[in-house]
DNA sequence: ATAATTAGTCCGGTATTTCAGACAAGATGC
DNA sequence: GCATCTTGTCTGAAATACCGGACTAATTAT
């Protein structure tokens, strides 16, 4: 089976690092010709279905988060421009996508916004998690995130941000290696050191600052997470943050979501323990089932 | 240019009031054949983008409001069902559909989260409208909405419930006739009485209980709206509802929004004027242009 | 037990969609 | 002013995605 997932957004076969935040992949004419050779897998006319194309433009301006131009899409996507046009037209018919402005940039619509709107509303189970985030941000004053994964990468779902002027958290949506937090390590619990090794680009070990993250390292983590049921990092993905993760898991007992406090380094160790009890507390409270034996 | 929005959810030709909220049309086999006849307008093998079918299996389910399978969805949307397992495969794939339980049921999944987060997100005007209505709950203790046009229905975009016992919101992206709602005739002031006439599917102006909506009423109802900038109206889809709605203009001086309360029909007037005074003053503040000259 | 319906997968042919390229008009650069 | 790039639309042709239908299991009804 085709994965519909490009190896654009997801350098998946060979990680040059290549990871997309800025339109940094714009084979023009020329040089698409010039630097030809065939990237070894991908044919020149490569023909793809329009629902693959539209799953490719829609991750695509998540990625980008900021309207784009049909023709920068086309660009983005690696499709043919006159593609692209007929693909956003009809988007923007169904009000999936959307006018912004008047330079013929577009972004997400009405209708993106009623499908996730009845995603996070129509399961009482996330209707509860997300009650549960906003009372821990009230309660406490802290940032808060609800986090999951997202293909092989973690993602922040949603988040409350702390009131005071400690504002480090990520945006929602944004993909980011899962060795980089602590939500991360929860996650994959469930994996065994083999499927973990085979999950992980091996690019995604490295740091923002540069540091490496040694992979036994990274495992033995997971025992650590596996163990105590929930996770710390400090100074991992940011020099000046401490996060702390509580899982939530699903009907399989397996873990889908977590919770997590961003804080400030500083933060108080007796302060710390006193958050890391009430997450726990509240994630447990919201699983579907326990700990698998 | 061929409308993706099919027939079935929106009965625009003839208008049998057969709005679809449960899975009525279960046209199996045998019915097709005996009701065959073709139903003019629909050849019988009728084919179909892959492009369309998903955004009619997006919009199915957003009406359906509740995961079902891939079969029914196959008959939902009038679509093969090789097709359909298909789709929803490629979907799921994607996660912007997601498994629901364990009996092949599927519902709107992660990524349609993000995709809906990013467009109520990322325009700043859409963030400040949403501080308005959580201010607007907050300080009244009312059943505050916010609504649109969703092609010729109205919707409700976003809700904050009020506390109390009373509470008929209508639920979020869930669409409604135009004519039953105060925002409806705010809605629809930038068209002449002609493209409203055009606009309307006759059968929308049936209230719930039976009444008829004149049309010349209605008309009426809209140019007072226009004049009055704002709109109210009572008992009308409800018979215990006041509904009062404000207008927010986007860029071009055109309504995009409104703002609305939904109060009990017995709410005093002064409390009343009281509400609608706050009502506007928030909806001006918010909008991006003055009123049309 | 037998029949009938449903769920999910697979396959070959063809109606259709994607693609490449052309084109005009606008924008931008020098 | 002339060259270059971009935007948006259109067209013909060919690759293929969609469709119908077949098939197996599983489930339910009679």
């Amino acid at each position: 089976m085709l994965s519909v997932i490009p190896e654009v957004f997801k350098p998946l076969e060979r990680p040059d690092t290549a990871i997309l935040t800025e339109p940094i992949c714009m084979t023009d004419g020329t040089l698409e010709l010039t630097a030809g050779e065939t990237p070894p897998g991908l044919r020149n006319g490569e023909r793809r279905r329009g629902i693959d194309r539209v799953i490719m433009l829609l991750e695509a301006l998540l990625q980008h988060r900021a309207p784009l131009k049909a023709g920068d899409i086309a660009k983005l996507i690696n499709a043919p421009r006159s593609t692209t046009y007929e693909i956003v037209n009809s988007l923007l018919e169904a009000e999936m996508l959307e006018t912004v402005g008047n330079d013929g940039l577009v972004y997400f619509g009405r209708a993106m916004h009623l499908f996730g709107w009845a995603y996070s509303h129509q399961n009482a189970h996330y209707r509860r998690i997300i009650e549960a985030l906003d009372g821990l941000a009230a309660e406490t004053g802290e940032t808060v995130q609800l986090c999951g994964l997202r293909g092989n990468k973690y993602a922040v779902l949603d988040c409350r941000d702390s009131p005071g002027p400690f504002r480090i958290s990520s945006d929602v949506g944004v993909e980011v290696p899962i060795p980089w937090t602590a939500s991360g390590r929860l996650l994959l619990t469930h994996m065994s050191e083999d499927e973990v090794r085979g999950f992980i680009p091996p690019g995604d070990f490295r740091l923002p600052d540069g540091r490496l993250i040694p992979q036994a390292d990274f495992l033995a983590d997971i025992g650590t997470a596996r163990r105590q049921d929930y996770s710390e990092t400090s100074s991992l993905a940011h020099r000046f943050t401490w996060c702390m993760a509580a899982p939530i898991r699903g009907n399989g007992g397996r873990i889908t979501f977590t919770l997590c406090f961003v804080l400030p380094v500083d933060t108080g160790p007796e302060r710390r323990a006193e958050l890391l009890g009430l997450l726990r507390e509240r994630a447990t409270g919201l699983s579907l089932s326990g700990r698998p034996t």
